[in-house]
RNA sequence: UGAGGGUUAGUGUAGUGGUAUCACGACGGGUUCUGGCCCCGUUAACAUAGGUUCGAAUCCUAUACCCUCAGCCA
């Protein structure tokens, strides 16, 4: 499933955090103690194949998925692909390739609202025979006029008291292509007057002369959401229908169209979407950024897609636990980001080798130390997991430090490497800088340090302590890579709320440093493969640019910065 | 009120007449060869006003605020 260096994907651990009681669970278990649906569950997830799927769905995806496994039900993928205009089989592919790499399996319960078409069909003929639909003429614009407002009633279509057989003539000629599109619709005969918009007589189908994704040319009309939808719910004896709040209002047709045709009746179940701080889950402001180059393409590492979060090196178990914690309610919310930071952090903390790599690097050298000599060191690959070994790595007398981690001038509380200081370099010695060479702008180019020998490994036999422990690659054995860091894609908290969601685009959400210095070890990672860069954060060969000789490193996550804290609070 | 939903610490969430839950965050401390992890502690909430009740986040009434709906999108 995953190559000897790629981790995570299909094989996390890492447990599953507690699913807390919701209102759909206590809706569920007493239909299951009434025997509703005979104590079956059976829900679904029904994208339209008109984009990428992102971190909104997977909440989607968690929920109805993992509502079906827990009450040994089933979950069907279900495709409502009833807008050709719009949907293509590329997205129907990726769609599946990212509920699949989330951890769920639909089996054999694969369908397309498409497939039902003939059925679909033979549905809204039986509404006309009952006289419950009709064939209105009237354009497009005559409709909106006569839906009336939110406060005033609408008026009758000057066609709605065609006949049956009339209106059986007429939907067999749209089906036929004998009309133009926009001539005519097929609309349900319900109340023009309702104070509810929804039942104004919605347009049950239209006409698009369009090649379909699926059934090619062989239809030229095709039903509208609140007509497929719930007939697909009922043709797949879905007993819990989960959709988001938003479609509230739709439930009333939802029941109407049901219980018209007295068919298998699920029942309409709404919850609220997921909101993300710092980031934009819409798909219209998502293909923005995609088609106006804001971003790579829809897979990009800043992206909230599944496949952008896969990229950027997430694994599927911090998405299912993220998913879990922030709960499912009726109210309109926004999940702190930071949220899906930890969950990541939490999942890799346990399962990602440590590794050291120098992002900015600054030469070291170590004067006491002898020219050609090569020593191999000893570096646990996870405390946090003994049984993940450990590894050697090169020290000589030249290496690299980060840049951050000396300072000529250091301010109270830097615990790093500084004139005269005395610091240690992890799994290796205690050095001291006793030297600090400049180029002429000023700028420090190189570190002199001296080395104590009695530390090898990292402890003083006399007992003395350092403050610090610094990571640290040898120069002559360093593997060099490019490493992308990156940053919330938006500045403000909150992008919708702006004018222009893409006037809050942060400039820094990706900064690229090209020579980074990472221990000799990571030299053949491969595409996919997850580390914690010690002291830094988590890292994942990037899966499309990375190979073992062209290293890319994405930065999924920083790790906890208290130093960055407290010098935020020093700035102040 | 045109109609339908909603409102619990900074954020998310539990609670369904009997001590307001948990998590994230923030803050402080301990530990530490990662300023990571881990451990301990602090912070901080029932939208408002009435009512019912021995007792109300929960039941009732009113008010305020937020969201959704006027696609031949989903």
């Amino acid at each position: 499933m995953s190559g000897s260096k790629t981790n995570g994907d299909h094989t996390s651990d890492t447990s599953e955090v507690t699913v807390p009681p919701n209102f759909i669970r206590y809706i569920i278990e007493e239909d299951m103690a009434t025997g509703k649906y005979d104590g079956r569950v059976v829900t679904r997830f029904p994208p339209e194949p008109n984009g990428y799927l992102h971190i909104g769905h997977a909440k989607s995806i968690c929920l109805n998925f993992g509502l079906s496994r827990e009450y040994n039900g089933t979950c069907h993928l279900r495709f409502d692909d009833t807008n050709p205009g719009k949907e293509n089989i590329e997205y129907v592919n990726s769609i599946q390739e990212d509920v699949k790499w989330l951890g769920f399996n639909w089996n054999d319960h694969l369908y397309f609202t498409s497939d039902y078409f003939d059925r679909l069909f033979e549905y809204a003929v039986q509404l006309i025979q009952m006289n419950k639909a009709y064939v209105d003429s009237q354009s497009a614009e005559q409709i909106r006029e006569n839906r009336g407002t939110l406060k005033e009633p609408g008026s009758n279509s000057p066609y709605r008291n065609r006949t049956v057989a009339e209106n059986l003539a007429l939907f067999q000629k749209m089906k036929n292509g004998e009309f133009d599109e926009g001539a005519c619709v097929l609309r349900a005969r319900i109340d023009m007057a309702s104070p509810s918009i929804i039942m104004r007589d919605p347009t049950l189908y239209r006409i698009r002369k369009l090649d379909h994704h699926r059934t090619n040319d062989q239809w030229c009309i095709y039903p509208m959401y609140d007509f497929a939808h719930c007939l697909s719910d009922s043709i797949e004896k879905i007993t819990h229908s989960l959709c988001t709040l938003e479609f509230k209002n739709n439930r009333e047709l939802y029941d109407w169209i049901l219980d018209a045709l007295d068919v298998y009746h699920p029942q309409q179940i709404e919850f609220a979407r997921l909101n993300l701080s710092y980031t934009v889950l819409s798909k219209r402001k998502l293909i923005e950024l995609v088609q106006q180059n804001h971003v790579s393409g829809w897979d990009d590492p800043r992206m909230p897609t599944i496949s952008g979060l896969r990229r950027r090196g997430y694994t599927p178990a911090s998405v299912r636990n993220f998913c879990e914690r922030i709960g499912v309610a009726k109210r309109d919310s926004t999940v702190d980001v930071a949220l899906l930071e930890y969950c990541i952090r939490e999942d890799l903390n346990k399962t990602a080798p440590r590794v050291m790599g120098v992002l900015n690097p600054l030469r070291v050298v170590i004067e006491n130390f002898p020219e050609d000599l090569t020593e191999e060191m000893d570096a646990v690959n996870n405390p946090e997991d003994p049984t993940m070994g450990s590894r050697k790595i090169p020290f000589s007398k030249v290496l690299y430090i980060e840049q951050d981690d000396f300072m000529e001038d250091p301010p109270k509380k830097f615990f790093r490497l500084g004139p005269g200081r005395e610091v240690r370099l992890r799994y290796a010695y205690f050095i001291t800088c006793t030297d600090v060479i400049k180029d002429d702008s000023g700028k420090v180019v190189e570190l002199r340090c001296t080395y104590d020998p009695a530390t090898r490994g990292g402890d003083a036999p006399d007992g003395r302590k350092v403050k610090a422990t610094l990571h640290w690659v040898s120069a002559q054995h360093a593997a060099s890579a490019e490493v992308r860091l990156y940053e919330n894609l938006f500045e403000a908290e909150n992008p919708a709320a702006a004018d222009d969601f893409k006037a809050t685009l942060n400039d820094n959400s990706v900064r690229i440093l090209k020579d980074c210095k990472l221990e000799p070890g990571l030299g053949s990672a491969e595409p996919g493969f997850r580390c914690q860069f010690e002291r830094l954060g988590y890292f994942c060969a990037d899966i499309k640019d990375s190979a073992p000789d062209n290293l890319v490193f994405n930065r999924i996550v920083t790790l906890r910065d208290m130093w960055a804290k407290i010098k935020k609070q020093q700035k102040k």
